[in-house]
DNA sequence: ATTCATATTGTATATTTATTCATTTTGGAT
DNA sequence: ATCCAAAATGAATAAATATACAATATGAAT
């Protein structure tokens, strides 16, 4: 009954089902065991990124996010504004950027140079970061707000 | 004052500015010697397909509908013979290519945007695929299932 | 274990959006 | 111009969603 398996939950029974209204999909729940109030989805739906557009035939559908990529082309110097989102996963923190932009990225992070990161890996929008054993992931995310001179947390 | 030149005052306005709620668009019509009422907006922004999402800071925000155009994807829907092997790891699996293939197949894992999966880094054959915590190996496979068979889907 | 901070949740309520219903407007066809 | 049907609109209200606040749970540090 956590929250972890309630978003998983949630996910799915919007990708299966053409969920109009938060009561809706709180039936579903409690039609698969799981329990929570409108208060609480509404939360959740706002962290996923689900919210309610159009089904194209004049009636209302809750929709998951489009994984897109922005126009907007970062300037050099502005490498803050290339992290589109951060997840902390497997004792490392996964990093996204717009194509293109994690190995610029990686490479401001890397000159550092700080204790804390052991190291980082960057495909061409995902950069993997290694904390040093034994370093939280607190820490980890003071020393991007250091090096970023910018608010850089997981949550919105 | 009619319906025509509303439409297209609703439109530039809710693309130059960060509207959040319909009596904030009000208002700005007003502003533009436009007026009308919110039952009127409710019903024009379904029309158009503007539909109140989020601004990725935490706020809410309407939204333009999404000309969806993909950029080229390299042989579509044959990622899936690009797989060679699967080995998992240390909570993360490890997806093995031909020589370059690599970030095709990650991109179209990335595009499916679930959330079990946190992210992947790609390399030149090889991919990380880093699992969300707490989400077992089968709910992953089990993805990976979803987005490689699925060729046949339906566009709403 | 105890303390403290933070995150999560429910209840009640406020805010926001959708719809009903009556009225007005619009655009033909005569 | 007059009539009619369909579309558009506003006022009031219903429906749906977001949030303030208090309570509880969780986790880290001591």
């Amino acid at each position: 009954m956590n929250r972890e398996q309630r978003l998983l939950l949630i996910e799915r029974l919007i990708r299966q089902n053409a969920v109009t209204t938060q009561e809706e999909l709180l039936m579903l729940m409690e039609g698969a065991g799981m329990k929570c109030t409108q208060a609480t989805l509404s939360r959740d739906l706002r962290q996923m990124g689900i919210s309610r557009g159009f089904d194209g035939r004049g009636g209302y559908r809750y929709l998951l996010p489009e994984r897109r990529v922005e126009p907007d082309e970062p300037v050099p110097g502005r490498e803050t504004e290339a992290i589109t989102a951060m997840t902390w996963a497997k004792g490392m923190l996964l990093i996204k950027t717009p194509p293109g932009f994690a190995p610029a990225v990686a490479i401001k992070i890397d000159r550092a140079g700080r204790y804390e990161i052991a190291g980082t890996v960057a495909g061409d929008d995902t950069i993997l970061l290694i904390p040093r054993d034994g370093v939280s992931n607190e820490a980890v995310e003071e020393c991007l707000n250091t090096i970023f001179e910018s608010k850089t947390t997981t949550k919105n």
